[in-house]
DNA sequence: CGATTCATTGAGCTCACTCAACCTTTGTGG
DNA sequence: CCACAAAGGTTGAGTGAGCTCAATGAATCG
């Protein structure tokens, strides 16, 4: 992995560089030699920010840009047309936003910021081109393809196997991991979303979620206040998500 | 797209040959030039004939081949520390198995043959350095990749937010679909998993498929013998499952 | 500071689960 | 080829986890 060291320290520039950046090592450029990664930058769009509420893309809208979330939280959500919604997913900083809509070329879900954000958007062709010349890049988009079926696996293991209790400290766990490896405390750390928004992410209610909370924190598993979670036991809270207390079938 | 008919005829070779495949337009060497579609198949690995019952790839081992079903039936389970487990999906001819590994390195499932079945295999390393020569090839490993992502987002929307007999309306569908694209009948098909098997995969129990496929029949939009199964009126079932029979929430 | 959105808790209900019995199909050895 | 065993499929009865509806409390925001 190159030394951010070795970039030479420039003043802001108006473009996205990824050489500074705090989730470098989660993202693209990973691993890319200063070649690549200066080819990389020199394709990326200009930082947006993105508003709290605000959409970033539409769901059936062509696929253009991939973005990374650079700051902030977004939610990604499918729409039937007969109303019924589902939230596919929560992306943190350093998460790719986009990723299924390679295959049909366009956006399969809206994603939608949970709080201000900044986004580094990339042409997707421009970045089909570039990957063919930087095998390390080419890699870093398989990886993170294939990251993001592992992690829909996962919530489709939880979905079919797991109870509402274990499904929200599996869906804690899964936070605090995802913090922990930014560098921000795994015990430490505040929800972006509602409850309700949670629930519909784990295939659940609102008002299970809270039931379900009262009950991890009657564990003494987790301490939550509003939107400021403690994970209080964090093995304990792992080996209940693993099933262990419960008698196998 | 190449004609199969350049090829010339040449005598059942020992290698895997993709020119002559029938599932060629779902599969990696899709849109490869002459060159490409050569260097390709002289990566493959001897086609590989799997039992029924058998085990392709174990969860845990390290990823060295990647796979696509030549011809037959698997299923891919994910199994935890306490013995609970998950179907994850079914895979047919045209479909590759251990995308999900990339990741990690790892495989991320168990795939298991339903029914005798012959494979594809390709050094997965090798087909990175030769897709970064073959544009074409890059481009439909990440279509595959997003495919996957899409595949389980699906399934996730159907745990998320639909009823028994939905989502096994909807996993009806699927198969439909892939069969007829695959230029089998859409409308007639044989399960080749028990019923165990499709509840895992939705998140339900083999009690439920059962009672489930008799609400289905009542309906008539299906009709299901022991594991023959014939969709009556595909437009009604469609709409069945995209819940507009129910009032929206 | 009032309005609106969000969170929590209670009461009752429902859909899918569990357990169990019985039937059907598949496979195997005599 | 039959007989039997084993596995898979179906249906019934009762239960319970999570849902719906509803009321109230807490937080957020203009």
């Amino acid at each position: 992995m190159r030394n951010t060291l070795d970039t030479p320290l420039e003043v802001q520039a108006p473009v996205s560089t990824c050489s500074g950046c705090r989730v470098y090592e989660l993202c693209l450029p990973f691993g890319l030699d200063s070649e690549g990664t200066r080819r990389l930058e020199s394709l990326m769009l200009p930082r947006t920010r993105v508003k709290k509420g605000a959409t970033l893309f539409c769901q059936g809208a062509s696929l253009e840009t991939l973005y990374a979330v650079r700051a902030g939280f977004f939610k990604t959500t499918m729409i039937t047309q007969v109303g019924r919604d589902y939230i596919s997913g929560f992306h943190m900083q350093g998460e790719m936003l986009g990723l299924d809509a390679v295959t049909a070329e366009r956006h399969f879900c809206n994603a939608i910021a949970l709080e201000d954000s900044v986004v580094c958007g990339i042409n997707f062709s421009q970045l089909e081109q570039l990957s063919q010349e930087f095998p390390a890049l080419q890699r870093n988009m398989n990886k993170l393809m294939s990251q993001e079926v592992v992690n829909s696996r996962s919530i489709l293991f939880m979905m079919g196997s797991m109870s509402s209790d274990e499904r929200l400290g599996a869906f804690l766990l899964s936070l605090s991991y995802r913090y922990g490896i930014r560098g921000y405390s795994p015990y430490f750390f505040s929800l972006r979303m509602r409850r309700e928004e949670i629930a519909s992410h784990l295939g659940l209610r609102k008002e299970t979620i809270c039931r379900s909370l009262s009950r991890l924190r009657e564990l003494s598993l987790v301490h939550v206040s509003g939107r400021d979670v403690e994970i209080l036991n964090l093995p304990k809270l792992k080996h209940y998500v693993a099933g262990c207390d419960r008698p196998s079938p």
